[in-house]
RNA sequence: GGAGAAAUGGCCGAGUGGCCGAUGGCGCACGCCUGGAAAGUGUGUAUACGGUAACGUAUCGAGGGUUCGAAUCCCUCUUUCUCCGCCA
């Protein structure tokens, strides 16, 4: 959610920044509502003060044992006023809140102008892309000769968009998770935290896929109304609604490795083949929540801590800044790492790390105390992929592959792999 | 799943219809006292919204209701604790 006070000093400036995302604002409509609010909410707040102010007097007149039936006539006429004006402020309230959820966040000035992902920025290319002596094969045409990916098994066990894993590529999933976690928690200072993957409405609204994304989630229970996590994104940052941080405890940074469920509504047809877009997929994510002047620093550390795990794993990537239409709704800034596939002969996106400022915070009520003001002040929140899983394994199950259809285990996911140094058909 | 008890400020805890945003204590902040410290002592110490401000309004787990007036009475829900059952 955006400040309230953004709207009430500078209108044209949020209305402005919208038009970048190509999000109709309408500004007439804002101002009608919230000169509605104020002269309403003014309104309530005089007839509740003449009304407290007068039970007030009667109590101190019955305390005397004078006669109050004078004055209990006089409150009654607010009575049906106060109530009329309360119910007209609480809707207008109501129409306020639904507007403010719906309008995503400001970008940053450093955001390129773009309506979709072709206008995204390249702003950097790590490591070599492998040449091969021969033609590469997918992680499909490699999983199904090695017996390790069974997509109809997916289809059989629950439906399109869901995969079963055997045997050593199994496990170098696993294996990958680890890396990440242990590098994430030794190397780069987050600590490890294991949450619910079923959430509630209210931690949704906090980091912002309800109301407007509801589509895109699993809805698992209808009471209590809980829903599949679309990323551990959704728990970790709820670890701090509603609280008042204190300065010394910040920055918050937090790992966390989860199953992810996506709906992926509005998708048919894409990306059809393989597990790059499945129902469920593993993910170890990254969040941090810091002081509001710390947050772009940690941001791009946080982009780094992403890049590192490509780096251990020696897979090429590119580095991109999204322009305006692709940016999230809730994201000020994002950067995507795309992770280089033989088998598509393309960049892919295994990575997306966004800066939020307060927009979160104000939604989850997220605040630290500012020893400057004595004051609570919103927190910033930063997350990012380090990285998704799944789309890891198939990064280095198609960079690592030989002639063969062999895969060698890239150097740093030895130590998981109990001895196994290359997965062929006959290793099991 | 069954039976019972409870939910008040950072924490403990008082408050059963009116002058209660809430006594008191602990903690914390700033003073006083002291050579310094402890002890003692004084003052302050929730959040949001409206208002230039004075100040006003709302909030005692959440939501609804009764009443001129609710922390206090009624209803629904949630959570926690105890006992029993079941279970990884």
């Amino acid at each position: 959610m955006l400040d309230p006070r953004l709207f009430r000093t500078d209108l044209d400036f949020v209305t402005e920044q919208l038009k970048r995302r190509s999000f109709n604002f309408n500004p007439e409509f804002y101002v009608d509502l919230e000169v509605r609010r104020k002269a309403v909410q003014i309104k309530t707040q005089e007839l509740q003060n003449e009304r407290n102010s007068r039970s007030k007097a009667i109590g101190q007149a019955k305390a005397k044992g004078q006669d109050v039936q004078a004055l209990l006539d006089e409150v009654q006429q607010f009575g049906d006023a106060l109530k009329t004006a309360e119910t007209e402020l609480s809707a207008i309230q109501q129409q306020m809140e639904v507007l403010m959820e719906g309008i995503p966040n400001i970008l940053d000035a450093s955001v390129p102008e773009g309506k979709s992902e072709e206008l995204n920025v390249e702003l950097s290319r790590w490591g070599d892309v492998p040449v091969f002596d021969f033609e590469a094969k997918d992680h499909v045409d490699l999983g199904t000769q090695l017996k390790g990916i069974d997509f109809e098994l997916g289809v059989k066990i629950a439906s399109s968009r869901f995969v079963v894993l055997t045997g050593p590529l199994a496990r170098l999933q696993r294996a990958i998770i680890q890396l990440m976690l242990d590098t994430h928690a030794a190397d780069h200072g987050y600590d490890e935290t294991y949450v619910p993957f079923l959430v509630n409405a209210q931690s949704l609204r906090g980091t912002g896929q309800l109301p407007k994304f509801e589509a895109d989630l699993f809805k698992a229970s209808d009471e209590p109304a809980l829903y599949l996590i679309p990323t551990a994104e959704v728990p970790v940052t709820n670890r701090v609604r509603d609280d008042i941080i204190e300065a010394k405890d910040l920055p918050l940074k937090y790992v966390c490795h989860s199953p992810c469920f996506r709906s992926e509504a509005g998708a048919y047809g894409r990306d059809v083949r393989g597990m790059i877009r499945q129902h469920q997929f593993e993910k170890v994510e990254l969040v941090q929540i810091v002081k509001p002047e710390d947050s772009e620093q940690a941001h791009e550390e946080l982009t780094q801590h992403a890049e590192n795990i490509l780096k251990k794993l020696n897979l090429p990537y590119r580095k991109m800044l999204l322009c305006a239409g692709d940016t999230g709704f809730s994201s000020a800034k994002t950067y995507d790492l795309e992770v280089w596939l033989p088998g598509q002969g393309a960049y892919r996106e295994i990575s997306s790390c966004s800066n939020f400022r307060d927009f979160q915070a104000r939604r989850l009520q997220a605040r630290w105390r500012n020893p400057e003001t004595g004051k609570p002040e919103l927190v910033h929140t930063i997350n990012g992929s380090g990285l998704a899983a799944g789309r890891t394994l198939i990064a280095v199950m198609e960079n690592y592959q030989d002639a063969d259809g062999n895969i060698t285990i890239p150097e740093a996911l030895l130590p998981y792999m109990g001895g196994l140094h290359v997965i062929s058909s006959g290793s099991n």
